[in-house]
RNA sequence: GGCCCGUUCGUCUAGCGGUUCAGGACGCCGCCCUCUCAAGGCGGAGAUCACCAGUUCGAAUCUGGUACGGGCUACCA
């Protein structure tokens, strides 16, 4: 390891579609390893396929990468002293390299069409021949010669000059070890497009060449690219960065991950309310472990305790219900404010329960109407919410007034039954009198009834809870009244006794 | 076809030749708590470490092979 170089590592998404969970966990990587090396963290758009590219997807990777707090130090919109950090506006710079290595010998124009290369790769097949990339065709081409040809308007590509006698090239993998390959098994490969733009293995490799970075972590499909690229460096002749190739992630089947798995983008799980410290804790498990024991990894300690030798070599398949543990016990972590005003409050919001007076859509603000009303709501919500959407429903009957929702099966199975009646009035009774309406007073009011009346707890509690909360299932009843209010409560036992008889 | 990578409880993983008849977490099951639902506490089931050979006094850990999965071999990234 080069401990003593200043630590640069990039993260190089192409935009040809949204930010997927594979490639958030390789930028999270990144990040995570820069910070925890005090280095220097680089987004770079790797947009040399015009046809796929577009700058809207651009947009959504950054904004996704802004969700998961995973800042940059140099980067589009931002810049740095490395830039640009778009391949599009990079192209003269390609360019230049190209010719360089045109000059120096190092590389070659190639004329041979499509068509040819496809016939060379068919009969090598025929013949079976364990090498059949390209058969070197133009590669003594005399220099005179090409350029005359190239005059008179002749396609061609540029390809690069693999030394014959290059012998084994050896990647050295931060995860996999030393990996090697024999650049026999190489063939010279195209660096430059005969429409004049340069190809993915060469792009790059300029590019981290000159950005300077000094570790390339990266999803592991580009592995067997890794040998190629080092030919790159070696006819640019510059160092060769360390690596670290990491696995892919796949569907809880096994499968590679697509649509029919559901979400795969990072905008998908930031919409199902996830939160973003605990999506990233999740993805950062996903092929990483800080000791094999610790499951909550907040990103601080990601950002000072991540190290690549602990990345596993494995594919891992997602694993939604790990999602959803670790996104609970954030949630439950939070304080009452944070999770009123990030949570609770924007969902009540969204969800049309909570009414929007005005311009009056600011969080905070609404949460300083009635903070204390908040706090316990969002206490007793906190451990029974594993995403975030799910606070409406258990929100739900706080506001429907008197006439709150009666759920069917609840009334047959309590309201209905003989005896209803008779709770319902004794609880009316005892709650009259209690001036300070607190869950505490609440409860203690109502603690006395089931001996009074000679009824199991159960039963009364529950015949309580429907007229109350509408359902048999609920948050805890006397933090639920309180929160109702003591008219809106009263109200209700008032309505359940017209239906009890 | 060739080259390369991977394979420990259902899942994510710990494990770097003996202290491990394999530890933690999610999930699952049970008990406790309890006015329901959660949360929480306690406990349990769950892995012949893909398979076969070998090296070694001793292997999940080292070597070779096999199987299965994956990647690259594109004028995609």
């Amino acid at each position: 390891m080069s401990q003593n170089k200043q630590v640069r590592v990039r993260f190089a998404p192409s935009p040809t579609g949204k930010l997927h969970i594979g490639g958030a966990r390789t930028a999270i990587y990144n990040w995570a390893f820069a910070r925890a090396n005090g280095g220097t963290f680089i987004l770079r758009i790797d947009d040399t396929d015009p046809a796929r590219s577009t700058d809207e997807n651009t947009q959504i990777i950054l904004r996704a990468m802004r969700w998961l707090g995973l800042d940059w130090d140099e980067g589009p919109d931002k810049g740095g002293d490395f830039g640009p950090y778009s391949q599009t506006e990079r192209l003269e710079i390609y360019r230049k390299a190209a010719h360089t290595l045109l000059a120096e010998g190092k590389a070659y124009p190639c004329f041979c069409t499509p068509e040819k290369l496809a016939a060379d790769k068919k009969a090598a097949e025929e013949r079976h021949d364990p090498f059949q990339g390209y058969q070197r065709t133009c590669r003594n081409i005399d220099p005179a010669e090409a350029q005359a040809r190239i005059e008179t308007g002749e396609p061609y590509t540029i390809r690069i000059k693999v030394p014959l006698d290059r012998g084994d090239v050896i990647v050295h993998d931060a995860v996999h070890g030393d990996v090697t390959f024999n650049a026999r098994e190489l063939d010279d490969f195209i660096i430059f497009r005969s429409d004049g733009t340069p190809t993915y293995n060469f792009a790059t490799v300029v590019d981290d060449a000159l950005m300077g970075i000094t570790h390339i972590i990266r999803g592991d499909d580009h592995l067997s690219n890794t040998p190629r690229q080092i030919m790159v460096y070696e006819a640019l002749g510059a160092p060769v960065p360390e690596f670290a190739h990491i696995s892919m992630i796949l569907g809880p089947d096994g499968k590679k991950l697509s649509k029919r798995h559901g979400a795969t983008s990072v905008e998908e799980y930031r919409d199902a309310g996830y939160l973003s410290d605990a999506f990233v804790n999740y993805l950062a498990l996903l092929g990483w472990s800080l000791d094999g024991e610790t499951t909550i990894v907040p990103r601080d300690v990601l950002a000072s305790q991540f190290s690549l030798d602990h990345v596993s070599k494995n594919p891992a398949k997602s694993d939604p219900e790990r999602l959803n543990w670790i996104n609970a016990t954030y949630l439950s972590a939070m304080d009452n404010k944070t999770f009123s005003v990030q949570v609770l409050i924007p969902e009540l919001v969204s969800a049309g329960l909570e009414p929007v007076s005005g311009t009056e859509t600011d969080a905070e603000k609404i949460y300083a109407t009635r903070p204390a009303w908040y706090d316990l709501l969002s206490e007793i919500l906190k451990p029974r919410t594993t995403v975030s959407p799910d606070v409406v429903e258990k929100s739900r009957f706080l506001y429907e007034g008197a006439e709150v929702t009666l759920d069917e099966k609840s009334v047959s199975k309590s309201l209905a039954k003989d005896g209803a009646g008779s709770i319902l009035e004794a609880a009316h009774a005892a709650l009259l009198p209690v001036s300070e309406w607190t869950p505490a007073n609440i409860d203690a009011a109502l603690e006395v009834l089931p001996e009074e009346l000679d009824l199991k707890k159960r039963v009364v509690f529950q015949a309580i809870r429907v007229a109350e909360c509408g359902n048999m299932v609920s948050p805890p009843l006397g933090e639920s009244m309180a929160l109702l209010g003591k008219d809106i409560a009263l109200a209700r036992l008032e309505r359940a006794l017209k239906i009890a008889q």
